[in-house]
Formats: structure tokens, C-alpha cells, sequence
DNA sequence: ATTTTTTATCGTAAAATTACGATATAGAGA
DNA sequence: TCTCTATATCGTAATTTTACGATAAAAAAT
């Protein structure tokens, strides 16, 4: 009895790493905490809650999205928790993009066309 | 009488074409939707549908959260619609993940070690 | 003119996400 | 030991997403 794929080919184990990391970044909050946690270099914890307006156990909740993306990193220091970049995952995102759909979208000179039919 | 938001300093507007962009492909369907489109290069519609097991419906709302991302362009062609990738949409989204976090997660060399604390 | 083909949209149900307050946990300091 | 601080988790409500079938729309073919 095996469940049935939405898709005749599903992704693989980067694909799936990825597209994962991908819906992490997609929301706003996200988005935002980790560029205030590249800018800050250091890491932080509750200082991530007063950089929002949201109550600390959502913070929490988007932290650990993004640690289970492999997007951060957090390390228990004290009664308080460190967080930072994991830059294993950042450099992964960053090739995957690059590497991504080779074969469509140089940039074009003059005036932009479309590629359709 | 101002909405309440989530974040002290909010995105910009390429920042958040960019989240909107990384949302839509954070959806498996939709990311392989995009490699599926790539790869035949030329336009498909129901041609998708057939790729994957999901309803017509369905598909084609997962086309519409492409286009408004400005991911894919539909050009109507006779009784059917024609897709293809937007390549400015596309390069968009490559360059802008490349200029991402730019001072942080160089490729270290040697055993890695983490950036925390 | 009617039918067929292809796709988009509407209404809706199920599932997932996002948010909150309350509570649990664990270390630091008195 | 007891308290204070910082954070994670639990329970839950509101919202959004994902999926489907049914219907609408528009061009092609008969």
C-alpha cells in the first residue's frame, strides 16, 4: 500500500534539501531573522525576539524552522540558547541556486523578449 | 489606524519579491514544475498535468502562484495556454540569492567548524 | 450552430502554517 | 535551597495552503 505521489518524478535528496530551505526563507519573519543574524555575526537569542513584534514562543517557533532547514545553527550557552548562521547550509543554498536551471535564463542584452512559443 | 507589524524593519520591495519568489518554489510541485518547464524549454499546459497526478484544477492554480511570482509567463494560444520560464524572473532570483548574506559562509577549508559562540 | 477541447475560476473540505498564552525545563545567582 | 532568567514545548485558535469536482469561458473542429 504506497502513497500516492503528487508527482510522476519526484526530487531527490538535494532537490527535496533544497526546496525545503527554500519554503523556510519564504516567509517574511524568516527572511528577516536571518539577515539580522548574518548582520549581527554573533549570536543571539532573545535579543531576536525584540528585533519583532512577536511573543517568544512564535520566535521560537521559526528558529526551529530554520534549524531543521540546516539555515541555523543554536548551541545552549548558560540558561540561554546561541544562535547562528550555518554556513554549511547558506553555501549549500547558494550553489544549488547557481547550479539551478542551467540550461534557460542567461541574461539577455537589448530589449528583453519572451521565450514563449 | 496603522496594521500591527511582525517586524521592526520590514523588507524591502526586491526583498520581498525575493521571499514571495522563494516561497512559490518551496512547494515540491511547484519546483519540479519549473525543472519540467525548463527542460522542454518550450511551452506545455495540460501537458503539466499530465506530469504530475494531480487534478487540472489543482495544476493550475500551482501555474498561478508561479506567474504572480513572476517565475513563469502564459501566453494563450489557440483554445490552450502556453507556459514557459520568465527568464528575467528567474535571473532576478539567481542574482539576488547570490548577493545574499554576503559577509558570512565563505567555503571554509578543513575540518568545519561552526560559526557559533 | 453545435460540439469538442483546453484551461481558468468558483466553492469547499482537509491539512498545514502562524500566532498566542500558559507551562515546563534548566542553568545562574542569591 | 529558592528564585530569577531565558528558552523550548504544549494546547489551541485563526489563517493560509493545497486539493478536488463542478462550472464557466473561449477558440477550434465538425
Amino acid at each position: 500500500m504506497t502513497k500516492d505521489l503528487p508527482l510522476i518524478h519526484e526530487l531527490n535528496r538535494n532537490e527535496i534539501r533544497l526546496a525545503a530551505m527554500l519554503k523556510a526563507l519564504g516567509n517574511p519573519v524568516r527572511f528577516r531573522i536571518m539577515q539580522h543574524l548574518a548582520e549581527s555575526q554573533m549570536c543571539i537569542t532573545g535579543d531576536i525576539v525584540s528585533f519583532t513584534t512577536l511573543a517568544q514562543s512564535t520566535v521560537s517557533q521559526h528558529l526551529k524552522v530554520l534549524r531543521e532547514a540546516g539555515l541555523i545553527e543554536g548551541e545552549i550557552e548558560g540558561p540561554a540558547t546561541c544562535y547562528c548562521i550555518n554556513a554549511e547550509g547558506v553555501q549549500f543554498l547558494k550553489s544549488q541556486v547557481e547550479k539551478w536551471l542551467p540550461n534557460c535564463c542567461m541574461p539577455e542584452p537589448g530589449p528583453s523578449r519572451s521565450n514563449c512559443c
